[in-house]
DNA sequence: GCAATAGTGTCTTTAAGACACTATCAT
DNA sequence: ATGATAGTGTCTTAAAGACACTATTGC
């Protein structure tokens, strides 16, 4: 076995072979009470036909000096041009990178994986199911895994481990309801999520919770819904 | 603009330059109550003589068919590497990765970022010091962020955010006492890693319920302290 | 009026935090 | 015996869960 030493020189005078980058999109937003993602029919080999998560590849300068985007750029691109949301309207959070050799038959990419959460009024907006490319918003309940285009079931997968994390300890709840927004709104997020209902009264006291410790500050107006009104809350940036 | 159809028939006709990619490793563990980090002198430019995380560049295959080494392959490579320790041995884990432009100067490098908790015991094995590339373990409490080449400042407090969130949720801390431990023991890793004390009598109360709901075991043998010998306990895998 | 659901209140259990206290070792 | 720390017990408070109940709307 070579030395580390030598490893090291080797590499920087003659790196190895690079892996294509690319960054993937779970795009994710609430429809009906039911977590839905955004996702692409593939027009090309591999996996034709078959779906998959938005993404494309990392732009690299050629040299030291223009050395590319950043990968947090390139994700809010990428989300731009799938959807035409602005990345300041939606939360974007980088959550893993995916490598599998094998993963992309073509040649070997590594994926760095983004999850983005969007509000159900913005949601409504991305041009679904009209376009050439075929984008549509599909019910993540209802996926089955193995129907995805390379790993993007896992990818998925993990994407909504990650959520269910945060779902408690973040402000990530946050943004999958309008901006003002009510309780019963903030519980269907959380229930969806969480794959399980909450109760109403407990998860009432704890949204009062993040009142009374300023995360949350009511709003003006109230919600007409199907039955008696609900009061609006918003959350504050501070 | 260029549609998004044009585009994705750019990228898999003539790829973009590709960026390199390196897997470094936040190796961690316990000594003396503190959290210390495996840190390296670097011996060429850029950021020569500074202190840098070990890593190295993945390796990547040159075809279809060979398409090179996994990413917790590579992660698990350079463990070996650096210390001689056994990735069975050491809980590593991917948890971020960092891709600033500029963040290397020669050149576009993607950092895939791990870290790798080491038991107290085994961290006395790995040659520290004693070698050519100048392998050493620092107290992360007394480092200056700005002292460490590149973002690897950035990168190691990344790491430690990312351990304080799992350490209550995961079995992360158990990585980082002997494989038979004592209730103090552990106790030093939440103190060291939330970087306050915990309080013996709450703190045991806790482990208590590990036990009671199956996580921990009582193990045989007790350890000699300079007090009291305190009772062992272990991780039950199941 | 009635269905629906926003919103309130209560009781119980669980866990966290503060802290006093006892037990058992090395020296 | 004494210092150190393993280990126990108690009191208080915060939060989760179960669930009964009231209030206000659209229809």
């Amino acid at each position: 076995m070579r030395s580390p030493d030598v490893l090291r020189a080797r590499q920087s005078l003659a790196p190895y072979a690079r892996p294509a980058v690319a960054v993937d999109l779970v795009i994710l937003t609430l429809v009906e009470g039911a977590l839905h993602v955004l996702l692409i029919r593939r027009g090309e080999s591999p996996f034709e036909g078959r779906l998959a998560l938005p993404g494309g590849f990392l732009r690299v300068g050629d040299g030291q000096e223009d050395q590319g985007e950043d990968l947090d750029l390139a994700a809010a691109r990428e989300l731009q041009e799938e959807t035409g949301l602005a990345s300041e309207d939606v939360l974007l959070e980088q959550f893993a990178t995916f490598g599998r050799p094998g993963r992309d038959p073509r040649m070997r990419v590594l994926s760095v994986a983004y999850y983005a959460l969007v509000r159900p009024e913005l949601a409504l907006r991305v041009r679904a199911g009209g376009d050439a490319a075929e984008t549509r918003w599909e019910p993540v309940a209802e996926l089955d895994g193995h129907s995805l285009a390379f790993d993007h079931g896992h990818i998925l997968q993990v994407a909504l481990a990650r959520m269910r994390e945060k779902l408690d300890t973040s402000a990530l709840a946050f943004s999958l309801v309008p901006e003002r927004f009510t309780i019963p709104e903030l519980r269907t997020v959380f229930s969806a999520v969480k794959g399980e209902p909450q109760d109403p009264g407990n998860f009432r006291r704890k949204v009062k919770r993040l009142v009374e410790d300023g995360v949350l500050e009511p709003a003006p107006g109230v919600r007409r819904t199907a039955s008696k009104p609900a009061a609006l809350y918003r959350f504050r940036a501070s």
